[in-house]
DNA sequence: ATTAGCACTCGTACATCAAGAGTGCTAATG
DNA sequence: CATTAGCACTCTTGATGTACGAGTGCTAAT
């Protein structure tokens, strides 16, 4: 038998361990493994190969007297050289695709509700990271006076994502004003991104005299106000719940307990799936990579949503590092391309 | 003695197990009550008078051999009869007042800040009830083109709630119909509550013609998307995490995954509670009586929130049934203020 | 009405024990 | 040299028994 058939074999029983551990969420022992394994090899030659596996940091031993279970580097060597992932069956992406339509014409409302079937489908923690006009261009700003010194500004960016705030105003704003003011915005602002618009304004402030001054002045201070109360991106978490269908949670709850306090800290993880918001489709973290406090014994994947040419956000799930990754991530990707299409053309394929 | 010294008597035992449980956690044994009690009496007394608190319903055991626990009776009995709510202090409500400030000029986000908050200084889990424009009157109403087959359809309430939805509609809108439409609907509509709209355009689509009846059918158009996705109210719910750090749910997991569970069902929870939104000041619910499955073993309190003269929300806090009831009375109570007065003037005190 | 005394119950903590699962090692085998 | 049977060893798990302490209810004395 040549080396690389041996290599092949180790590989397969690593494969095969993941996948009993996975379905069972018990150590594997070397007999179970034996007994699973067509080409019957007896519990001691799996033994010896197991602890070739532990000996390259791919599996290990809770204690003595107990089966193996794979280390982070286990699956992850499995998930990136070994695993398949089925594409998503049509039936299933039908399926996805009948719980999205529902007419959100919202990038936040989508994600939102796409971040909760998510959840659902998969019976994990569901996760989303939106776009905000923050980091799209202006297409159109209007002004609506809405009382004496209170107006509504409505932002629209160029990616059909929309924001409106109520601003207050130091002075009060006739209509007539409002109107002016929405016309100077929208034939000089269009097409600037909505971060650099203040300096841009505040460096028009200081060439302008006169009346256009003043209309420069007045939208500054509007748009000031609209945007500071406007986050970068939004982040939607959900499904919490499942966490405790999970028997390594629910039969301790001490680590669940943990697990929870992790996931509140919202930022920290949203902080944390941001860097790897890239368009190379889905993308797995296991254990320790998701380099959260309290989230070390969870996995996450997440698929990339695109909106025009760019990716602007992200969806995913949340679970623990025992899960089906071949089905997640199929899954995944699959709602990630449902959510593109439907920002694209309005509904799914 | 006489009898009402008897019964005065049996109130300060009821009352004293009741904190005594409260702050420990512990059943509370006769030895313990004697201890703490000034007017030293036998513990063999105390467990007669337990003994007849338990008869009358007030008191029950866990087994034979452990102290006393209040029943859901015995904490109604002391909230409405003996517990007296120390009326927030001044150092407290300056705290209140100062977290709650920041400028939400938006009733949604002031409640959702505030929920968040009283979560933090009780404790436990917060939550908010808020209104939404359907339960008020127009005040004035936008129409906003956004694209050929898109318009932005701000909805202002008399209460200074917003709304804006962006509606798709059939044929593309010029933007002079939309201000002719929007003059329509502002001199036409303005009173009207939400709630009654569509069914009053309805009515008069059935006796305008021409381009009155266009206007007419175009606005109940739009109205009908726009408040179709405006929900009734909104709930808010924070701090699930305090869940755990009460000890008799950090104890006993399984009961903490059913609170959890009943949390999750929103619906319920919110039903239940609004039948509680009334202006008699802080409503007290008790394990039974809260009536959703899962939370048997909780409590929640609710201030209303008033804004005009009417009572619009609540705002309040959901704990174990083993909570420090006047503490958090006043707590609550002092939050319902605080924001009722932010909502009035835009500010607290 | 109060209380001391006492028997009784029940939960908790702890130690002990047997069973079972799985390992690692060794020596025999093809 | 890969494979495997055999075996001693380790460790977890669940059951069982026991001692202890907390707290009760009852009775009889004050």
């Amino acid at each position: 038998m040549s080396v690389t058939d041996l290599e092949k074999r180790k590989h397969k029983i690593l494969e095969l361990v993941i996948e009993l551990y996975v379905s069972t969420a018990e150590p594997v022992g070397s007999q179970f493994v034996s007994r699973k394994l067509r080409s019957s090899l007896s519990p001691a030659t799996i033994r010896h190969i197991m602890a070739e596996l532990e000996a390259d940091g791919l599996l290990e031993h809770p204690h003595t007297s107990a089966g193996r279970v794979p280390t982070d580097q286990g699956y992850r060597f499995y998930v990136d050289t070994m695993m398949e992932t089925p594409s998503i069956g049509p039936e299933q992406r039908e399926q996805i695709a009948r719980r999205i339509q529902p007419v959100e014409l919202d990038v936040d409302q989508l994600l939102a509700h796409a971040c909760t079937v998510l959840s659902e489908m998969s019976q994990q923690v569901g996760f989303a990271v939106a776009p905000t006009v923050k980091q799209s261009t202006v297409k159109q700003i209007e002004i609506v006076p809405l009382g004496v010194r209170k107006i509504l500004c409505v932002l629209v960016a160029n990616e059909e994502m929309i924001a409106s705030h109520v601003v207050e105003i130091a002075e009060p704003m006739s209509r007539d004003e409002a109107v002016a003011l929405a016309r100077f915005v929208n034939t000089e602002l269009v097409g600037i991104s909505f971060s650099d618009l203040l300096d841009s304004l505040e460096r028009r402030m200081l060439t302008e005299r006169d009346s256009l001054y003043h209309l420069v002045k007045r939208s500054l201070d509007i748009l000031q106000h609209a945007l500071s109360t406007e986050p970068e991106e939004r982040f939607f978490l959900e499904g919490a719940k499942y966490v405790f269908s999970q028997p390594e949670f629910s039969r301790n709850p001490q680590q669940a307990f943990e697990l929870l306090k992790g996931l509140d800290a919202e930022d920290l993880l949203l902080q944390r799936i941001r860097q790897d918001i890239t368009a190379d489709g889905v993308r797995v973290r296991i254990g320790r990579e998701v380099q959260v406090p309290g989230l070390e014994g969870c996995s996450y994947l997440m698929a990339p949503v695109t909106l025009g040419e760019e990716v602007v956000g992200g969806i995913g799930i949340l679970g623990p590092k025992r899960m089906d990754y071949p089905q997640m991530r199929s899954l995944v990707e699959g709602m990630g391309q449902c959510v593109t299409e439907v920002l694209a053309h309005g509904n799914a394929r």
